[in-house]
DNA sequence: GCGACAG
DNA sequence: ATCTTGTCGC
């Protein structure tokens, strides 16, 4: 019986590994004039058995002073399962990011830099239709090393409409270790939780 | 059976 | 990510 289940989640997760292949050559890898990004946004999500805690902390940059946070509680219906981290997180990321502002988006998690190059925040890039740029904290198995960068103890890569240049320069721009804009997120999303 | 990978 | 005591190191 769970083995038919088991083979039921195999398969569907085979089509989900097609959807992000297809959706991988949609995304847009271009410089982001720097001078004009004046704030930068960081979301990062926390949980309580299924429900997530995502926080989103919006600062000046490069000052990167807060001027702005929100959080919000929400159901997951998804286990965690690499790869397809996108499938449990996306949902509370859109939730705390529905009509922010901010000229680009932190995300926790990879982008391009995914056995299939489209990780979360290359997923939250392409629905925004705003630039995004993922950061984690420890890279994916068997990803190509051009496709990430290390800035300090993180690991940057294209979500979307930025290149890796540019991510780099704006990560860099944010603090020696973790980015500041994430580490906020996190204390935020834990504190609310 | 072995190995093990965002959060 | 979260569960958790003490413990090693900067």
């Amino acid at each position: 019986m769970t083995e038919l289940k088991d083979y039921l989640i195999t398969e569907k997760l085979k089509k989900i590994a097609e959807l992000q292949r297809r959706l991988s050559r949609r995304i847009v890898e271009r410089p982001l004039d720097l001078s004009r990004v004046k704030t930068v946004g960081a979301v990062d999500v926390s949980y309580r058995e299924d429900d997530a805690v995502s926080a989103l902390v919006i600062c000046t940059f490069p000052e990167c002073e807060p001027i702005e946070t929100r959080t919000v509680r929400v159901r997951v219906a998804f286990p965690y399962i690499p790869t397809y981290f996108f499938l449990r997180e996306t949902m509370p990321v859109l939730r705390v990011v529905k009509n922010a502002d901010f000229d680009v988006l932190l995300v926790e998690g990879h982008g391009r830099a995914h056995p299939r190059g489209y990780g979360l925040a290359s997923h939250i890039g392409l629905i925004l239709r705003r630039p995004v740029i993922g950061v984690a904290k420890r890279p994916l198995r068997g990803v190509p090393e051009n496709l990430y960068e290390r800035v300090g103890k993180a690991y940057v890569s294209v979500g979307h409409l930025v290149d890796l240049r540019s991510a780099v320069e704006v990560v860099k721009a944010l603090g020696e270790g973790y980015p500041k804009p994430l580490r906020i997120a996190d204390k935020l999303s834990k504190v609310r939780r």
